[in-house]
DNA sequence: GCCGTTTTCGGCCCGACTGTTTTCAGTCG
């Protein structure tokens, strides 16, 4: 039988809290089951390796119950426990447990009271007007389960979370504007924004005004702005025109910090961080730090006061994800994060000799306008297909033509001749050795062959790890976020064959990749990998986009040694395999 | 079901909103 992968179990654990809150489980176990799950769907090894180990209670949120399920799902495929308790549940209760306004005793009710085993039966006793009779339940309740069940019909399920690059412009945008409002005076993004996520339900703006209404009128006449969905005395829910829902909320300034750290979470974030106050005598809210002691109620005009009442550094807002940062915060062992204007290269972008937009001096231009020291042009390769394909012989006179580029530029940048080449399905690359001897620099990826079973498609990616003219490998796990999801590869033992033969990993700047994501690229640099953050530029604005790969490098950890491309090209060369051989 | 800078047992973040009921349960972030 296969072995589970961590979005598996992910699944296995989070239908069994489900199935315990169905089945009346005291909600500390329902949300054992939420956590465990969270923290093997975020996992950068595999789940399953380190139960064989016996080392997975190591892993925080998972003891020794979940690791007696996880050997029984390894060993039986499933959980005696789940399948006990589907018999007892219809599969139907969980769908209608997930519905808005809807949770497991409500869905317990209308399955005791009316049968309802499906969300088809919901549908049917909600028009006959049977929901309304039951006692709890109401008219209001049955009108709005109608308009929630038409709405799911039409959207196809739960609306989509927008990617970052999305997000970003549309935040930046408001608070810009309510900023120069005359009525403003501090405004901040919060949120998966101003965590730098991967992608954002909602934007949510924290103010301080002297005229809150000024501001709401403000943000409500916005050009991007359709509709405003509420408003009130503290704040608005406004939608705009490509779907965004922004929240605003004005507060009072001595209570500015709390609410920004409030908002800003993560969840996980948060409540680590309530424990541990409780533990002291504090209890702490949007509203502030409550001292059981005096009874009294600090509240904080800005985030570091919040921090530093509780006995922390102040966090950068990418680390709050409640994955060790609190407790290095309190002992002084936060990273010193990596920051944009670190890279002193990219090691990842295209031409017009394939898909690029740009030619190959445009690119060099921009490349020096920005002060780098080198880039590597890395077009496709030969079986890339599309018509844009570069034949050996074009690659051949690419070279030269990079070597004639060079000597005009007299030392200012130094460009390097590469190629991102295809990684073909037995693991080789498609140019011959002796031509990839000769480039600058070479970086291969996966484009083809998605489908692959895990064991191939991992010896696959081992054995170009393993090629000697190989200096990095590209967007690892060809993920696109919210479209497509990884192929099926062992990271762990990427990883590990990477850390072992000195070949590099990028963190890929495409704001819909940002592959490896953050915490394989912890996993990585914490195994010896080098990592890179490269902005797989089509076009020369397209080296904006390192801000993206650069945020998923920052939540990882990762200061500037971590990563290679932060060198100077004397420090920076060296590291190539070719510079080795 | 997990976990420990009071604890290996007895706790477990905090508040808003909605809709239903007269003081609260359920859901959500």
């Amino acid at each position: 039988m296969a072995t589970k992968n961590n979005a598996e179990i992910a699944a296995a654990f989070e239908e069994l809290g489900d199935l315990y809150e169905l089945d009346g489980a005291v909600s500390y176990r329902v949300i054992a089951y939420r956590t465990a799950a969270k923290a093997v769907r975020d996992a950068s090894v595999s789940i399953m390796a380190l139960t064989r180990e016996g080392k997975v209670t190591t892993v925080p949120g998972i003891g020794k119950t979940l690791e007696e399920k996880l050997k029984a799902l390894d060993e039986t495929g499933d959980i005696p426990s789940a399948v006990k308790l589907r018999a007892k549940f219809p599969v139907g209760l969980i769908s209608i447990m997930h519905l808005p306004g809807f949770g497991a005793k409500r869905a317990k009710l209308l399955y005791d009271e009316l049968g309802v085993d499906s969300l088809e039966a919901l549908r049917e006793k909600a028009e006959a007007g049977e929901i309304r009779k039951i006692r709890g339940l109401g008219a209001r309740v049955e009108e709005n389960l109608l308009r929630v069940l038409a709405e799911q019909e039409e959207g196809g399920g739960p609306a989509p979370r927008i990617l970052l690059s999305r997000a970003i412009p549309v935040a930046e945008q408001i608070a810009g504007a309510l900023r120069d409002h005359p009525a403003a005076h501090r405004v901040e993004i919060a949120g998966s924004v101003r965590r730098m996520g991967d992608t954002a339900k909602d934007i949510d703006i924290i103010a301080t005004a002297d005229d809150v209404g000024a501001l709401i009128a403000t943000l409500a006449e916005l050009p991007l702005v359709e509709s405003v969905a509420a408003s009130g005395d503290a704040g608005a829910r406004v939608r705009t025109h490509s779907g965004v829902k922004v929240d605003l909320r004005v507060v009072e300034p001595d209570q500015f910090g709390n609410v920004l750290q409030h908002f800003t979470g993560s969840k996980a974030h948060n409540v680590q961080l309530r424990e541990a106050a409780v533990r002291r005598g504090l209890h702490v809210s949007e509203y502030g730090i409550l001292d059981d002691e005096t009874g009294e109620t600090l509240r904080c005009a800005t985030e570091e006061e919040v921090y530093e009442r509780l006995g922390y550094a102040w966090i950068p807002p990418e680390l709050r994800e409640g994955r060790g940062e609190l407790e290095a915060a309190r002992n002084g062992s936060l990273p010193q994060l990596i920051e944009l204007s670190d890279l002193r290269g990219d090691l990842h972008c295209h031409t017009t000799l394939s898909d690029g937009r740009q030619t190959l001096d445009q690119m060099a231009e921009e490349a020096l306008r920005r002060g780098w020291e080198y880039l590597a042009v890395t077009d496709h390769s030969a079986s890339h297909g599309f018509g844009d394909h570069v034949t050996p012989e074009a690659l051949e006179a690419r070279i030269e033509e990079i070597a004639a580029l060079n000597d005009r530029l007299e030392g200012k940048i130094r460009i390097l001749a590469g190629t991102e080449s295809n990684i073909l399905p037995d693991g080789s690359l498609d140019y011959p050795d002796e031509l990839l001897q000769r480039l600058d620099w070479v970086i291969a990826s996966i484009h083809t062959s998605f489908g692959m079973e895990e064991t191939a498609m991992t010896e696959r990616m081992i054995a170009a790890v393993e090629h000697p003219w190989l200096d990095a490998i590209g967007h690892p796990t060809g993920r696109k976020i919210e479209t497509r999801p990884p192929y099926a590869i062992d990271m762990t033992a990427v990883i590990a064959a990477a850390a072992k033969n000195g070949t590099m990993i990028e963190i890929n700047s495409a704001p819909d990749r940002r592959d490896m994501n953050e915490s394989h690229a912890r996993a990585a640099s914490e195994a010896g990998v080098m990592v890179l953050v490269d902005s797989d530029a089509h076009s020369a604005r397209n080296f904006d986009l390192l801000q993206y790969g650069i945020a998923t490098a920052r939540r990882a950890w990762l200061t500037p040694e971590k990563v290679a491309n932060t060198r100077s090209w004397a420090d920076f060369a060296p590291l190539r395999k070719r510079a080795k051989a």
